[in-house]
DNA sequence: GCGGTGCGATGATGTAGATCAACTGATAAA
DNA sequence: TTTATCAGTTGATCTACATCATCGCACCGC
């Protein structure tokens, strides 16, 4: 497991009364939404929550009572079948949000993929600030919109793509949620294992390890140090991932 | 096909400048949030449209500069691959509101399964009435919320379950929508097709067509006049959907 | 009436990806 | 150093579902 760095909520004395305005990845999350006095509100009610990699967040099934943002590492979300057939919804990075999609009780669990940090909000605090806060109401549902966006094209990937085109939309997708997030789109780190990938795009881990087997043969990714994959030619891979 | 009847947003003269609040389906969608003041603000900007069977609403890649309501019938929501390849994302029914995932362009295309009657807006002036009316944006956000939820089990559906599993969900998913809109929960009328059904559920028509007569030749279901389904024993319906 | 068309059902066959089974190399524990 | 563990890879085989083909039937226009 590579190590990961923190990016503090929290960075000295100064500013411990209103942590949230020197958070650096402000811009990226719902927080980005505020002003310094706006800010401030939340920072009263905000908790850091640092994890190590593989730890259970929160569980399907649970009161739903919490609210989170990503400030660092990788989270995935899953939902599991009776049998333990399991397939994940989604990976969150710096900046994401959790619990656009809630009611009464967690539909998911939680769990880290790498170490990872985390905001943590009474889920009543936050309501509460967006009665006062038409705007972070406006970029929550702004989140949604795009998480629904996600989804549906999650869903053409599940119903209707062959083992290759998952995985190479699985890749590009990093790829464009990292310079989204104004990082540098290759080579992509893929910090989640065979078997997350696997339960990612309704496939198993050999199927995936093939595939990836067979995109580096043919010259079309390569395998770095560190769990990174270079996309060589993002011209054709746009092409195999919707079957050109 | 079978006719359905049309559910009218406007029935006489004297609602004529204000037909929302005459609406039959209002407490079901989105403007069952407005009073009768903000429904008269509605009313202004609203206009109804009414299509046949097998019409397209709008297409993937078009400005999406609309907003809609179905009031009546069954609408469907679905993304092309290049090769033609089609994953239906989701079957629309009274009540429900198309353009909560919504950026410069749509990003699926809407197509009427059955004749339907909807409520149109330009997208402008519902964004517009959203600022206006911080409840309406509310209620768009938890209908969001909801269809997140949504689309997380339709995931663990393409992605986990076995034909039968999808089958049976897509059945139990009908049937507890209708409850939760009011009707009665069985027999369920199942209007679209089997290759819409194999589309939405990432299969083919003859494994749905399949799948559909060995569920009644093992008394699970029974397929009934007017492309109704009787689900027969809801509980081992309901373990057959999880893999019991 | 009668040919046309399109959906659904069913049978025969093919195959992508699952399953089962080693094997490798990296990390860790004793 | 030895043993254990675990993620990843690779090979052999199996199977659920896709594909291809045919047929029946309802509906429609003429």
């Amino acid at each position: 497991m590579a190590p990961i760095s923190i990016a503090p909520s929290v960075r000295n004395g100064d500013v411990e009364s209103n942590p949230c305005s020197a958070c650096p990845v402000r811009e990226l999350t719902v927080c980005g939404a505020l002003d310094e006095t706006e800010l401030s509100k939340l920072s009263e009610i905000v908790r850091v929550r640092r994890v190590g990699p593989h730890q259970t967040i929160f569980s399907e099934g649970e009161e739903a009572d919490s609210v989170f943002n990503v400030t660092a590492g990788t989270v995935k979300l899953y939902k599991l079948l009776p049998d333990g057939r399991r397939q994940i919804t989604g990976f969150l990075f710096t900046g994401d949000y959790i619990g656009l999609s809630m009611h009464e009780r967690y539909a998911y669990t939680a769990e880290s993929v790498t170490a990872a940090s985390l905001c943590h909000f009474q889920r009543r605090q936050m309501d509460a600030l967006l009665k006062e806060y038409p705007k972070l109401q406006q970029r929550l549902f702004s989140m949604a919109s795009n998480e629904l966006e996600a989804a549906q094209d999650q869903m053409l990937l599940l119903g209707r793509k062959t083992a290759r085109e998952k995985v190479v939309s699985f890749l590009l997708g990093l790829s464009s949620r990292l310079s989204r997030r104004g990082q540098k789109e290759n080579p992509v780190p893929v910090p989640m294992s065979r078997s997350d990938i696997a339960d990612y795009l309704g496939l198993t881990t050999e199927t995936v390890s093939r595939t990836f087997t067979a995109l580096k043969a043919q010259g079309a990714i390569r395998l770095l140090e560190g769990n990174k994959v270079d996309l060589v030619d993002r011209q054709r891979l746009r092409e195999l991932a919707e079957g050109g």
